[in-house]
DNA sequence: CGACTCTAGTTCAACGATGTACCTTGTGCC
DNA sequence: GGCACAAGGTACATCGTTGAACTAGAGTCG
């Protein structure tokens, strides 16, 4: 074995602090075993005409020297890093943070790595998602937005990197070329809830989750769309309007307070649709203050089934818009694009299911 | 120009969608103005020796062109990609998630990305981060161990890659070279957060937040460290042992639950020091149920101050471990460790403060 | 036996950005 | 005029990996 002219990374002697390796590469397992560098890259890449013998000393040699590909020189041949951008408003929240936990599971289970991108600024910030970051990097990009509408995003007509959307936002004519989208179908969600409580005998169901301030009720899409799905409900069953609840906001403080109001101006409430999981848990704890059994007197719904949910008293049923398979099934359409399929936008509808516990039924 | 061979993604005739557009690369930006590729890297790089004028042009032509540099080229000639890997245990749990926000905006500011990698999965998980996952792609590392303990880290005599660890686990001494540290000292904080209380003229203080499962305790080395605080102060005003509450679980269930039976068993308690605001949060409702004004009565403070804290009634006092500064001082280590600062292992103390609310002071 | 095919490899040229070394002007000054 | 020198560039090698194209040898078959 020739010595290297420059020794790479020599230990220092003495007390002074070891010198940090630099990174092994393909030319060094090579050149160790005195076979073609192209020989390791065939191993590593599962690609035939590798005899088993030496395809086995390749990977002895892998494991001794800890050699790992360098992702850098991977992009610039094949164009991709394995990196999948997942821009969302905030993790400060239970709902994103639960999503992004599940991105970040189903990422690794398909060894991708999710780079985060935080919107939280706003439009601006939305903005840059789509036209492309600073820097070329990830392969593709998942994008809840918020702020932008589908004027925005309409106006593209074809995406810079294969994105799927996320959300409830956006029109499904009118994607951009190159994207897909992932539906959370709220109103039906919703529909489904309040029927769920019609369907135990309630008669006196009510929507705790509209915002009390109207600006507020605008923006808020998602109570929007909860709460057209509760109406539905209703008149389907001939129950006129229904009963809406306003809260200040989509926490537990803003449940249990509003649920004091509710049963004060409405005793005869039997059944309530909760706008999140966060309400219903404010709900809950309130009517235990009330002195008010749920689920006998009261039946309580809730939506998200964060991960609290089950420990409630009594556990809480709610819907499970199931994260985790959203996440799946976002990676899988994005993967496919990364891939090279290149077909017109699809449009897939994200299951959810109904998580029947104590709270009600 | 001769013709490519192989036509890179030709155009689809007819309606189909249109071609996702090839990144666009310096040399396009350079034969466009006729300048040498050089040149324009010059102009990004903020080099000298290029004339205004054509730094202008440059500039002008790259904002035309869409340029953006391609991060892997740039990684295989400086070695560095400008992405930071965090990795903590889990999303899910406000602390965390909040914590991850924080870096994501503080990583954004600094034109760096992170890469999140959940460690959720327990020991094994958090081993591959310290023999360095399977590909090289980040810059370094924010590693926030809770499964693995000092023994593991300090078998390392060096991180593979710039390493800066954060929590309250590790011993300050026995740190691998090439690593930074930055504790947050739990202990003092729950020190402070008690000291708060008995300044007040409390003398009835209890810490809530115990875990009643002995090996859950065990296990739970933050709620140790802010018992032991609690403890200290307790003992320093020459109280005795103090009263400890345990609870089932670090939720505002559990912490609703447990004041009821504190209040019960000792109902001369006139300040609670309580494991962290979620479990604060239950207090302050579960007080309210028992009719007991706050802080008239009983005096409250909690740990972490959580987004939602300045909204509880009333309004939480805590301790706020300022994950913005924490994840800034984090980052600015790391990014000096990955400039090539090679000295021994530093020992940050996370800054923390008290902040008084309504519910205490 | 010669023409094939198959296996297990090898060599070479890229991918895009940047550091080093070099070259070309124009200008000032003796 | 001749020389030094700075400003504003250019040319080229290089980082680590992989696709395309090639080769040497062994086996197969008419």
């Amino acid at each position: 074995m020739p010595l290297d002219p420059v020794a790479p990374a020599a230990a220092v002697g003495g007390g002074g602090p070891s010198v940090r390796p630099r990174n092994v590469t393909m030319r060094e397992v090579a050149e160790r075993l005195g076979v073609s560098i192209k020989t390791v890259s065939n191993v590593l890449n599962e690609r035939p005409n590798v005899g088993p013998a030496t395809r086995e000393r390749v990977q002895q040699a892998i494991r001794e020297l800890n050699y790992r590909p360098q992702v850098g020189a991977q992009q610039m041949r094949t164009g991709t890093t394995g990196l999948i951008t997942l821009a969302i408003p905030s993790l400060a929240g239970t709902y994103f943070s639960e999503l992004a936990q599940a991105f970040a599971d189903e990422a690794q289970r398909r060894r991708r790595s999710i780079m985060l991108h935080s919107t939280a600024a706003g439009r601006e910030e939305e903005a840059s998602v789509l036209s492309g970051f600073t820097r070329v990097l990830g392969d593709g990009v998942v994008f809840n937005p918020l702020q932008i509408g589908e004027d925005v995003v309409a106006g593209l007509d074809r995406t810079i990197q294969p994105t799927v959307f996320i959300g409830e936002h956006l029109e499904e004519t009118g994607l951009p070329a190159g994207s897909d989208y992932v539906r959370t179908d709220n109103a039906s969600a919703a529909e489904d809830a309040t029927r769920h409580l019609l369907d135990l005998g309630r008669t006196h169901v009510v929507y705790l989750g509209a915002l009390d301030v109207v600006e507020a009720q605008q923006a808020h899409s998602t109570s929007r769309l909860r709460l057209c799905g509760f109406h539905r409900a209703i008149a389907e069953a001939g129950l006129g309007e229904g009963v809406v609840q306003t809260v200040p906001t989509w926490t537990q403080e803003g449940g249990l307070g509003a649920v004091q109001t509710l049963m004060r101006e409405h005793p005869e409430t039997d059944g309530i649709v909760c706008g999140n999981d966060d309400l219903a848990r404010g709900v809950l704890l309130g009517l235990r203050g009330l002195g008010i059994d749920v689920p006998g007197q009261v039946s309580v719904i809730g939506h998200d089934n964060i991960l609290e949910s089950p420990f409630t008293t009594p556990p809480l049923t709610t819907i499970d818009p199931d994260k985790q398979a959203l996440a799946a099934t976002v990676l899988d359409l994005l993967i496919e694009r990364i891939g090279g399929y290149d077909g017109p936008p699809r449009v897939v509808e994200a299951p959810y299911r109904l998580v029947v516990r104590g709270s009600a039924g």
